[in-house]
DNA sequence: AAGCCGGGGAT
DNA sequence: ATCCCAGGCTT
């Protein structure tokens, strides 16, 4: 029954997949450098978003040498607008070890695949299969939304009895041989036709074996966890003007943006106004004394837990020859607008700087 | 197990 | 406005 059931949705999802799989560039070859670089990307990033990312990337860091040899500020530029800017360092830190401990080659072994920063069980998976093709299962959120739908599960499909569950199935569904189509088959299948929102199950090449589409609650899965709703903050930032130049700062090396560059500012107090924050925030970061504030502009910017609005200033020293005393940033500069594009900044700096 | 880390696309 | 995305790391 269930060796029936399982053996219908390989045969389904392989011949579909032949059939109507998207052309992607990291799909050209299976070098393992390419997938590896690829998968990291795409966590929590859409393929669209990626695409662009990945061609210069590639023209620029044909291989792992390259990235080894490269600075992290120039990744970080390559990088600039993704979000989740630690992918970027622990690309850096993995192609290190791959040139020390491995030789320049990307490790075959799975346990050693998953040892590398920044690579946990999916993108491991994902490099065993898509890459070498050994029969590696892989869960993202599109198999565990197309797996909640198939097999109806009925809680939250994050709960540790679900994910074992749906990484046991995930490896015992893989035809033998065949991890690299049946895995991209089951990803496939959750961005194209088992959708969030709308499923086209019309479409669906394994609508027939779908318990929870007999049970007429396709739209009831996957089961939601509970959700947080966004924080509003008020943040005021200032462009520090002095002898045609600007001042910027980058940040430190953890928490939130690790290493962009910004503005100086910070979060705007209870009863506070956005000018006498800006003034206390000089003073506590760069223990500068400001003055001549001119608003520029009102920026929105939502995070993944919080709502920003940017209060965005143009300042002068009080003592122009005073210099600052870097508190929090691990460096500073005084830099043309020009040359702002050259340095990697959060995107609601950079929605400011496009401004100007 | 829960919180943190970002930005943009889709609806 | 809300949900979601080829997740991983830290606490």
């Amino acid at each position: 029954m269930k060796k029936e059931k399982y053996a219908s949705i390989r045969k389904g999802l392989l011949q579909w997949f032949q059939l109507h799989q998207r052309k992607l560039p990291w799909r050209r070859n299976h070098l393992p450098y390419e997938i590896w670089i690829s998968e990291i990307m795409l966590q929590q990033t859409q393929v669209k978003t990626v695409l662009p990312y990945y061609e210069r990337w590639m023209a620029r860091f044909p291989d792992i040498a390259s990235v080894a040899e490269a600075t992290e500020e120039e990744l970080l530029k390559y990088w600039e607008g993704m979000g989740y800017y630690s992918r970027v360092r622990n690309i850096h830190k993995t192609a290190h070890i791959v040139m020390t401990d491995h030789g320049g080659e990307f490790p075959r072994e799975h346990g050693a695949v998953l040892k590398l920063p920044g690579i946990g069980p999916y993108t491991a998976g994902a490099v065993m299969s898509l890459a070498f093709n050994e029969d590696f299962p892989l869960v993202d959120g599109n198999v565990e939304r197309v797996f909640a739908r198939l097999f109806d599960i009925d809680s939250p499909v994050k709960e540790k009895e679900n994910q074992k569950l749906i990484w046991k199935t995930a490896k015992e569904l893989i035809p033998s041989g065949m991890a690299r189509d049946f895995n991209q088959a089951l990803m496939e299948l959750g961005a194209l036709i088992c959708l969030p929102r709308t499923p086209l199950c019309g479409d669906c090449p394994v609508s027939g074996s779908c318990e929870s589409r007999r049970a007429g609650i396709v739209d009831q899965r996957p089961v939601a966890g509970k959700r947080k709703s966004l924080q509003p903050i008020q943040v005021a930032i200032g462009l520090l003007l002095r002898d045609g130049k600007i001042f910027i700062q980058k940040r430190p090396p953890h928490g939130l943006m690790p290493h962009l560059w910004e503005f100086p500012g910070g979060k705007i107090q209870e009863n506070e106004t956005p000018e006498a924050a800006l003034v206390r925030e000089f003073r506590e970061e760069l223990d500068l004394d400001i003055c001549g504030l001119n608003k520029i502009a009102l920026i929105r910017h939502n995070y993944t837990s919080f709502k920003v609005t940017l209060h965005a200033y143009f300042c002068t020293l009080v003592s122009p020859h005073q210099e600052p005393v870097l508190r929090t940033a691990v460096d500073g500069r005084w830099v043309t607008p020009d040359q702002l594009q050259d340095y990697a900044f959060p995107a609601a700096n950079r929605k400011l700087i496009r401004m100007l």
